[in-house]
DNA sequence: ATATAGCGCAACTGTTGGAGCTTCATGCCG
DNA sequence: CGGCATGAAGCTCCAACAGTTGCGCTATAT
């Protein structure tokens, strides 16, 4: 058994079975894969992949499983790596990371100005992704990091630790007739057309909520996946804009205004998450520590001491998030 | 990096960095194995051991966690050559047990008996050792079970569970004075000379106790690691014995007097333990369940995903243990 | 039926892991 | 302090093997 079929294995059920595009993605040959492959199935006595005619149509039971397993030692190897270059040049490497646009475009310009700052040869990758695509990709080990507010719950290998809390706020022009001192109600927003997120982004689902539980329809024309295109629709006066606070800039925005309504939706919580096992280098941690204040070196090593998804949420329980 | 060179520097280290020892035991050369060492240290860019001249004195600091890495690499490599082989031929294969002179005298013959009869193919290696030696064997992967009363809980990566439950008993000649109906105290016996098991064996850290408890120093004449020499002796008229009760064979010992001490010394539990994140072949469910009829497959796996040790002691405390 | 995507097979080639020998450093012992 | 045993590294050679190219075959889609 050799690492190089356990790569080509993992790397082809992660290819739809293609072992031609496993081979182009690797920059090696077809051939080359099949033959590997084969070999290691001679070896093992046991069919990974089962076959019609030429074709790898389906993995086997024991293919699932020895897949699994195959992930977790090149996890590991990367492990090693990761860790020999962390003793040999401690600030030189690679992060990288996926978020979504809200992140990226708000919440990340400062950690990130800082952080380059201080690791100019740590090399940085910043992947855009919908939340789901974040997360799965952390969990593949695709990136280190996953920096997001929805569906960082769906992969069991991620461990998500949480950032901030943030709330969202009302856009609309200066002339508008919710700009009044009053309170505003949710009924009073459910009145107009809505511009806001596409469902699965930036902290939607507890925006749905807060109407259904008030058993309202909101008119919900128009939704996009970042908050420069909701202004923009705002700005046509094609509805009142929801987007994350954090989204609204005062100077840049001075035709807008941002109205308050903490008191109608839920907080949300970013998160950030890396796949269970692998080695945090040191500017990892850093990086974490940057965004998260609170997550420290030893807070995060104690979070990967804990096995249980529940354990995990008390313990996190126990800390003040900073508000954004 | 190669699977290859990770088992080369994994043999080192566990051949007191001896490398020609380590090259006669892989059966290859020792600068094949001083080479691949070498390549791997350049592809890391770390030295895992340090040299004064020409001779490995001891591992880095890098090299430490290099080699916690492999060791968990190469095992899940062995769990994938082992799940493949269940697939292949489920009742083929091969299982070492390490175990003390007690069990395998007394308590495992039975069970091996019918495993061999059932599953002719697989390959029983058994190992005789002391506690610790066998805790140490199963610990690095040598051996698949550790079977023992003492010494199991010093392994961290060992999986321990409890199997039975016993005491000892008091060996005396027919004639000896100690044979009254009436019942013992501890001093009664502290009067006698006393030969037992060998610290560290069979239970002998409760008997110590049961003495120091009452403030009393046992006259122990003579120690063994197995009760058919302590028998011997009994004889010879050395002295008591005291050996685990199921040592005892009515026929087979008819010249001697099995005393009763149950109320006298706590009883002792023999605990099976293996490796955390093995690959536990069919046989080797089946094994467990024929040596602890309460630890069957789902318990075990039950048990396989509990990490922590007072969690493990909890789920365990609810059963009730077979008295031998 | 035919075109195409995709895999396996075979021959070939470059690479590499290991054997055997030599060389060099170290530690032990008289 | 010199001689010897031990043990690691350097070097060269060879065998084995991974990977490439070219070709033919199979299954699926049009």
């Amino acid at each position: 058994m050799k690492l190089q079929q356990l790569r080509y294995i993992w790397e082809v059920s992660h290819h739809d079975l293609n072992v031609s595009a496993t081979a182009q993605s690797l920059y090696t040959s077809q051939p080359g894969i099949s033959k590997q492959i084969r070999l290691l199935e001679d070896e093992l006595g046991v069919e990974i992949f089962s076959r019609s005619g030429k074709h790898l149509t389906r993995i086997t039971p024991p293919g699932v499983e020895i897949l699994k397993i195959a992930g977790e030692i090149l996890g590991k190897v990367e492990s090693i790596k990761q860790l020999a270059q962390e003793h040999s040049s401690p600030n030189r490497g690679s992060l990288s990371i996926a978020t979504t646009h809200t992140q990226a475009r708000y919440a990340l310009p400062k950690v990130i100005e800082t952080f380059i700052a201080k690791y100019p040869d740590v090399s940085l990758h910043m992947n855009q992704g919908t939340p789901v695509q974040i997360s799965e990709m952390a969990s593949e080990g695709g990136v280190d990091f996953a920096i997001a507010t929805e569906a960082m719950e769906l992969y069991s290998n991620l461990l998500m630790m949480p950032c901030y809390r943030w709330n969202r706020c009302i856009l609309v022009p200066r002339d508008h007739p919710l700009c009044q001192p009053s309170e505003l109600s949710i009924e009073d927003i459910a009145k107009y057309p809505i511009v806001t997120y596409v469902f699965g982004f930036t902290g939607r689902s507890k925006l749905d909520e807060a109407f259904r539980s008030k058993g309202l329809e909101p008119k919900i024309v128009f939704t996009a996946t970042d908050a420069d295109v909701i202004k923009t629709y705002v700005r046509l006066g094609l509805g009142i804009g929801i987007v994350a606070r954090m989204a609204y800039e005062p100077e840049k925005d001075s035709d807008l205004v941002a109205l308050n309504v903490d008191h109608l939706f839920e907080s949300s919580v970013t998160g950030i998450g890396f796949r269970r096992g692998t080695y945090l280098r040191s500017f990892m941690y850093d990086f974490i520590e940057r965004f998260a204040p609170h997550l420290t070196r030893d807070v995060v090593d104690q979070a990967c001491a804990i096995s249980g998804k529940e354990e995990l949420n008390n313990y996190f329980a126990g800390f003040e998030l900073p508000v954004y």
